[in-house]
RNA sequence: GUGCUCGUAGCUUAAUUGGUUAAAGCGCCAGGCUGUGGCCCUGGAGAGUACGGGUUCAAGCCCCGUCGAGCACCCCA
């Protein structure tokens, strides 16, 4: 009888690989434009305690509220698998004294994250990040240049039609005020509204004004606006991110009622979508903002700060879409064919002094058939096919084959790197 | 978490709508010269129909539950 087979828990996926080679080539246009505008890397634990999500994040959001895996250790530790990447690199900055580092300290990260979410695709319960944050800055060139970096990786990637969407929701100096004008503006409307929507009245009344039902788009469409009623300094900060936006000349939408589901958001908040079908289909490509409350929050110096994270899955899902290939993939030149004991024993050491000149070869050692080994590089592509029967083996020759023209040559076994390093040089 | 659709070999699909031991293509393995690939030919392995139960003389097809996928809501990377 075979065993019930097991299947992976809801959401979770295996990067198989196939897919290897998109999760290779963003993690490198991501590390390239990290270190070209200097920014460092930096692991975070996978598992961080609850608090640092519920206090930094924001008790009321809905990722805290329904979608962490949190459980509680044999210890008695809470502990939480981490649903986003800033609150634990903000987390380390404050635990490892940087604010006593230059200004600002620019960090980078590459990882898996977890989110009790119902599957859908582009949205797995474990998936991938990118991310960026650069913490200890104000200045709101840093924020158009963050936008700026994730819109270079995308653009990297191959990656066309983005559409860039920004928003200011305010400090804590003028965001109480507008929560306020926002609150009586719906308050009157409250009876007109969803049922989510008054719920999210009294948890977080900025999200009425993204709701998708008719009605409640409506009595939005007419509420008071957060950029009209930025304070000064806000308002400032805003127009200048919006001024060097504009002087790099990205397609950036100002959306008024773009607000993120995070509570440390401050100030700038953007999201980076691909504006096609499928596009539409997987959300947000990218997303992030200004944190400047955040550190404090988690018991820092306060610290003005901005960041984002890119969904590596969802871009892969978008190559593939849009068939986006790359050059430079590695192909097999030489394949190594052998026949009887001899030559297998011989076999091992040769690939050995391959490997010591960084020569590639593919072989199939554990065949004994000449006719199965061909086969397979033939399937593999293989320019070369080396042959080492045994009579070569006795004879120390092997038998250089171009797999393409049928032509062979027999080659002392001593010269056969250096012919085909000639060879492989000059394609 | 709610609602809807879906789930047949590794992959893509078929099975006269409830009727023999679930079929094919691709892929995989082997053979067609005891040392030569791409084409072709032959053969083989591989599913008991996601899983568990029920109805029926009979279930891949019907019913229930579970799991998984997708879509919408929700939310976001």
């Amino acid at each position: 009888m075979t065993q019930a087979k097991i299947q992976r828990p809801s959401g979770m996926h295996d990067v198989l690989p196939e897919d290897q080679k998109y999760f290779q080539k963003i993690f490198d246009v991501v590390k390239e434009i990290a270190d070209f505008y200097n920014f460092q890397k930096i692991d975070t634990p996978i598992l961080e305690k609850t608090e640092l999500f519920s206090r930094g994040i924001g008790l009321a959001t809905d990722i805290v509220q329904k979608e962490m895996f949190s459980f509680k250790t044999k210890g008695g530790d809470y502990l939480t698998l981490r649903p986003e990447g800033t609150a634990p690199v903000a987390r380390a900055y404050i635990e490892h004294g940087m604010q006593n580092l230059p200004q600002p300290v620019k960090l980078w990260y590459f990882g898996p994250f977890f989110r009790y979410e119902k599957p859908q695709a582009g949205r797995y319960r474990q998936f991938w990040q990118f991310g960026f944050e650069v913490l200890g800055e104000e200045n709101p060139v840093i924020d158009a240049q963050i936008i700026q970096i994730f819109f270079n990786i995308l653009k990297e990637l191959k990656l066309e039609n983005l559409v860039i969407k920004v928003n200011s929701i305010g400090d804590r100096a003028c965001r109480p005020y507008y929560k306020k004008l926002l609150n009586s503006y719906f308050k009157s409307r409250l009876e007109s509204l969803c049922r989510d929507c008054r719920r999210r009245f009294k948890e977080n009344p900025f999200r009425i004004l993204d709701c998708k039902v008719e009605k409640c788009q409506t009595i939005a469409s007419q509420a008071p606006l957060i950029i009209d009623h930025l304070c000064q300094a806000c308002h400032e900060h805003f127009k200048e991110v919006l001024e060097f936006l504009d002087e790099l000349s990205f397609p950036y939408h100002l959306e008024p009622h773009l607000v993120r589901g995070l509570d440390y958001y401050t100030r700038t908040v953007f999201e980076i979508f691909e504006d096609s079908e499928e596009g539409k289909k997987l959300g947000a490509l990218v997303g992030g903002g200004r944190y400047d409350g955040l550190i404090k929050i988690l018991g820092g110096k306060e610290t003005p700060a901005v960041g984002g994270a890119g969904g590596v899955e969802r871009i892969v899902s978008l190559m593939k879409e849009k068939a986006i290939r790359f050059p430079r993939e590695k192909k097999t030149e030489i394949f190594l064919a052998q026949l009887g004991f001899l030559a297998k024993r011989k076999s091992l050491k040769l690939i050995e002094e391959f490997r010591k000149e960084g020569i590639n070869i593919f072989e199939s050692l554990g065949r004994d058939s000449l006719k199965a080994q061909l086969k397979l590089a033939d399937k593999l592509g293989a320019k070369y096919t080396l042959i080492l029967g045994q009579k070569e083996a006795l004879d120390n020759e092997i038998i250089l084959r171009d797999m393409a023209s049928g032509r062979q040559e027999k080659i002392k076994i001593d010269k056969i790197i250096e012919t085909i390093k000639k060879k492989i040089k000059k394609p």
